[in-house]
Order: structure tokens, then sequence, then C-alpha cells
DNA sequence: CTGAAAGCGCTTACAG
DNA sequence: CTGAAAGCGCTTACAG
């Protein structure tokens, strides 16, 4: 699109020099490039050739034909966690360099995404836009395929189901992540760890839940499914979910949760309880989003690149656009366990330790 | 659009119609929609409002007008905070409601906005963009007239410089908020209130700072202005405000911060230093953003409606750019302190307490 | 800063 | 089917 606009620019020939060069008059010209019937084949012909030769268009097709910079249409579930403004920071910094305008939109959390996808495939065709990415979202496979069939550049960001084999989807080293967390909590010491989890359909989810299971597994520690509770990534899920796992007859001392929204959460609920962080539990975020940084304990946490994930997607999806080859259907960023103040070895051998707590604390909680 | 449109389908109404409507003649209109310079601001004004009347777009835009929806930009001067995200949550949500596009960028701090305003006012132009919303900005009063003289609505929240009298501008009541936030340290028994601001020029800072100032002077408290250090809206200005408010020879006993991100730094320096907030400091933020009610101590805000701010922008471009009148120059929405746990009455009317605190901490400050 | 005049690029109406 | 002539809508160059 670049090489179109600039040739047109550059030339901006004129109907009467297209006249000239085809040896006919300019109403002839003017004819042929309205589509009128009265021209004779002859005569097209030559008009049509002198056309191609100069690059003329008219002056409404110019506009058309010189529509600026592409678009790239960035579709995000909600709009509401540091994650997201942190992926479209990464998105709009790599666009500034690549001079390529971002559409924003939220789709809504409902999988519909406003228009169903056949008919927003269609206009994003019409509206010449550039290619998509779809940020954690709920679109489901046969959405996604919509718009592929369109020929249009899809890229996923943490997709909530798995996307078709034609999109490329990008995303951190979820599973590693997830074992890096579980490493750090067993390493402390811990056994009794509970797992915070997204979407269960999720992806991204799956691998972090799985390289938790995979360490538990390898030192020998029994994985039990009623410490392992999925939600969304929201702080009203680590409040939930934290009731729910303490009210276990054997309470973990440690708690991997899936994202640092989730964390907070988490934080939030323990504090109302009394619990103390980490030396009655020990907790462990996931996004490194600066959440992890301000809360208090600072919530040690992995950190997956969320900006460079948005330029990566961006990259890929311009990739496409133009018609480059795509290096690799999945990119997979490193992500990095960053220890702070939120995680320590657990009080005591003793597993009755937390249990007490949370059951002294039902007297003393405050009628919120 | 969706209207002018139509109406420009309907009528195709010619620049010498409006140049009669205007009272002018054909090459005056021209230039206007051209967005030269030499025209009188109150020719320009007749000029806009017949263009708007007869809903003209030059044959150029005609092609690029016709065609989907309404595409409003929105420039963020960063995209950082809560207060960002919360903004532009709104703005797509009025936006979904009202079948617009929205195009987002980053002006990126430098004042220059990438392209000069006079090319992005033409780019903007060329694409039929219906009009221009800027956030925190520091777009100089000559930028944002540069759109103008276009024909872009434009409109701006919370600017950093006071924009152009052409400009709609829409804010929170900031100097009843600040009212409020000092009013509220006053009744608890401060009297040495400290205020860390965002960047001295900007109209809402000033708001804020002299609603706290009318505070203390109706309750015959000396405003010193060595209490009073302005910045950025960043936890780092909080962080640094903090140390400079403890090196005083009277520090406050209580800091009204003007921005919860500010709040947020102030926060993590007290906790660093062992200052016990609310005990030994009272803090109040701005914004009500999550940060508010995720900090530990969760912290006392005036909160500003941010999501209700980005619809009523978006309203208010789409009006202008559809030839409405407007209703009001500045629209201001109301602001609500809300209290949290991070405010309570100074610890003793001794004011040598929180002097020995900061001191102590000197020695046993951790070597970050 | 304004607009009469000239001009440009294109289209239309029509004579051939 | 073709193109000279007239015309339209807009812009430019410039005198006031």
């Amino acid at each position: 699109m670049a090489t179109a606009t600039r040739t047109a620019t550059k030339a901006k020939s004129t109907l009467a020099e297209v006249a000239r060069l085809a040896g006919v008059s300019a109403p002839t010209v003017s004819k042929v490039v309205n589509g009128r019937g009265d021209v004779a084949p002859e005569t097209r012909e030559k008009v049509l050739a002198a056309l191609a030769k100069v690059g003329y268009s008219s002056p409404g097709q110019r506009r058309v034909a010189a529509p600026g910079p592409d678009v790239v249409e960035v579709a995000f579930d909600a709009l509401t966690s540091a994650y997201t403004t942190d992926v479209l920071t990464g998105i709009l910094d790599y666009a500034a360099v690549a001079g390529v305008e971002v559409m924003v939109s939220v789709t809504g959390g409902t999988s519909g995404a406003g228009l169903g996808p056949e008919r927003r495939a269609q206009r994003m065709l019409d509206q010449g836009r550039a290619g998509l990415i779809v940020v954690t979202s709920a679109f489901s496979e046969a959405q996604l395929s919509a718009f592929r069939r369109h020929g249009i550049p899809v890229v996923v960001i943490d997709p909530q189901n798995p996307p078709p084999s034609d999109v490329v989807s990008v995303g951190a080293t979820n599973w590693a992540g997830g074992k890096a967390a579980a490493e750090h909590l067993v390493a402390l010491g811990h056994e009794r760890i509970g797992y915070l989890g997204g979407p269960e359909g999720a992806e991204c989810n799956q691998a972090r839940l799985h390289g938790y299971m995979s360490v538990l597994m390898s030192h020998g520690i029994a994985v039990k499914p009623e410490r392992i509770v999925h939600g969304k990534f929201r702080s009203e899920h680590g409040i939930e979910g934290l009731k729910r796992l303490l009210s276990l007859s054997e309470p973990p001392t440690a708690i991997f949760a899936a994202s640092d929204s989730i964390a907070v959460g988490v934080l939030r609920e323990a504090r109302r309880q009394g619990i103390r962080v980490p030396e009655d539990l020990s907790l462990v975020g996931f996004d490194g989003t600066a959440q992890a940084e301000d809360s208090v304990p600072a919530l040690t946490s992995v950190s997956q690149p969320l900006q460079e994930m948005g330029r990566s997607a961006l990259r890929s999806v311009l990739r496409q656009a133009h018609g480059e080859p795509l290096d690799s259907h999945r990119v997979e960023l490193a992500t990095e366990l960053v220890v702070r103040e939120s995680t320590a070895p657990p009080a005591a051998p003793d597993p009755s330790r937390i249990s007490r707590q949370s059951a002294s604390s039902d007297g003393s909680r405050p009628s919120t």
C-alpha cells in the first residue's frame, strides 16, 4: 500500500496529459475514466494504455487510492487491568514507529463482539483494514476463521479459546512461568500450594496450571483438585478463591495466583481476615504489572513482557498484511520470576497454623 | 457523520452555496476549508457555521466521508495510569453505543505530537475524521487552534495548557474536589497539610490547589509555599515529594496528593521510612481509581467520574461534528470525596512526632 | 484579510 | 463515436 500511494502522489498526472498521450480529446478520456459506454473499443484501449502509463487517477479515486497509513484494529475483551494497558502501550509504541494507525474496540465479554464476525470482517475489508489483533478474547475458533476467510490477518494474544491454525498467537512462556512460580514455593518449603487460575479453557491458564502441576509431581507432592480454583483474571476471584481455599480441611500455606489482579484480591481478603502475607501465607502473582510492585507487601510475580507482546503482535499482523511469510505460528516470549516480599518459608511444619488463623478470624470478621 | 453524510449526499451542497450563506466570497470559504491561515477569526466562525449548516464536504472529503462509521481520534499524552484506562473505557463505551470508531494514539510527552499539528490536521481532514479528543496533553493553544482552523472538532480532557476558546474542555469539579479534600483533613484536626500537585501549569492542578488553599485560608491557617510541591501525576513524584516535605523544619501531618498515583508513591516511601499511614501521616488522593481501593491502607480519595468524562467528551465531539450547537464550552462533572483508611486525626498536638519518625528512619533506611 | 479575476481540471451537452 | 465549446466547482495569484 505504501508503494502504491507514493507512485500516485508523485505523478499527479492530469486528464489532459493522458489525452495528449493517447491522441484523443480530454472529454474522451473522461468518458473512459467514468465508465461511459459511448467510446469505441479501439479508442478505449488506447486511452486505457495511456492511463496506465502515466498512472492517472481521477480526483475522487485519488483519495481512495491513496488512503494514508495502514489501519490495524485491536479488540480487547475488556479494558480493566494493568495488563491491557501494558499490551496497548506496546502496540501503540510500535505503531508510531511503523507509521500505522490503531483502532481500538472492546468486545465486551459477550463472544458476539457487537457485530457478528462475518459482518465485522466485511466491514473491515470495505474500509481497507490491514489486520486485527485480538487480546484475551472469547472469540470462538469459528469467529476467528471468518476473518481469515476474508483474507484479514489476525493475531491473538492470550486467547480464551484455542485459535484456528491459520491465526498467529502471541503469548509468554506460561508453562515455564507456572513452573518457576511453583519451584520457588516448593524451594521455600511449601507443599500445600493452591492455584487460583484464570478461565479454565484459556490456553495461558492451562499452561500455567500444568507448569505448576509438573513441579508438584516431580517433587512427589500430590496434586489435589480442591486446591485448584479457576475463575476470571480479576481481584474478585482472588477474594472468593481465598475464602474457598481457606475452607478446606487442609488449607494451603502458599498460593499461586494466575494474575496479579487475582493476587491483589487475595491480599485484600487475607488482610481483612488478619492473615499475614508472607508469614502465614505465601503468594505468587503473574504478569509483573505495576500492581505487583505497588501492592503491600510487594508481590512476588512471574513477569511477562506485555509491551513486547503487543509490539510483537502488531509486527506479525503487519508482516502478514504485506504478504511476508510468517516465521512462526506461535510467538512465545520469556517470562521471569521476580521475587519480592510476598513469599517466605511456611511458618511451621505444623499445618494447623493457617487453619487456626482462618478459624479465629471468623469471629472477629468485620461485617462488610 | 451519519447525519451529515446523508445530508451531504442528498444535497451535495457547493462551496458557492456556503459562501452565499456565510455572506462571503467563494475564495474565502475555500481558504477555510483548506485550513489556510489568512482568514479573520470572525469570518472563519461565520464560514464554519455555514459549512456545518449545509453539511458541506470538499470533493476529496466526499469519497472518504461516505463509507462506514465516523472515526474519532483520541490522543493520550501517555498511557500509563489507571486514569487513562478509565477515560478510554468511557470513550469506547459510548463509541459502541454511538456506532463510532475510535483511533488511539499516544503523543508521547513531547508537545510535538509526532506530526506537526498542521500536517496532522490535514491528514485527519483527508481521512475524514469526525473529531479529536485530547487527554491530559501538552498541546499548546496554537496547536489546538490548528485543528480548529481546519474545522475539526476538538475536545480536551484535563489539558496541561489552557485551551483556545473554541475548544470544548471536559473535566471534573477540581476546585470543589480540592476543597473537599482539605476540609476533610482540617476537620480531622490537621493544620500542617502538604500539597503534592500535578504539573504547575495544568488547569486541573491549579483548581485543586486553589480549592485546598481556600480551605486553609478560610480556617485562618497559613498557606506555606514550601508545603506545595508540583510535579508529574506519577508515583515517583509522590516518593520525591514526600522526602521533600519531610525535610522541612515543620513537616506536614497530612498530605493532599493531586492524584492517586502520586499518593501511591507517598504510601510506598512512607512505608519504606517506617512512617505509618494514617497514624503518623494522613493522606488523601485524587481520581478514585482502583488504585485507591487496592492500596494498603485503602486510600481516601477525591473520586472523579473518569468514565463519564470520556463519554461526555465523545458526545461533545460528535455533536460538533454533526453541526449541532454546543451547550457548553466547559463540561464539568462532580467529584466526590470517598473516605477510606488513609486519613485520621493527627497523632498529637505536639508537632515533633513526625519529624522524630523521619529522623529515626534515616539510620535504619535500607540502602535501595 | 478580502474578493474580483483568471485559471485549472474535469464534465456535460451537443453538433457533426 | 468524437471532440469543440460551454460550463461547473474549486483554487490561485494578486490588487486593494
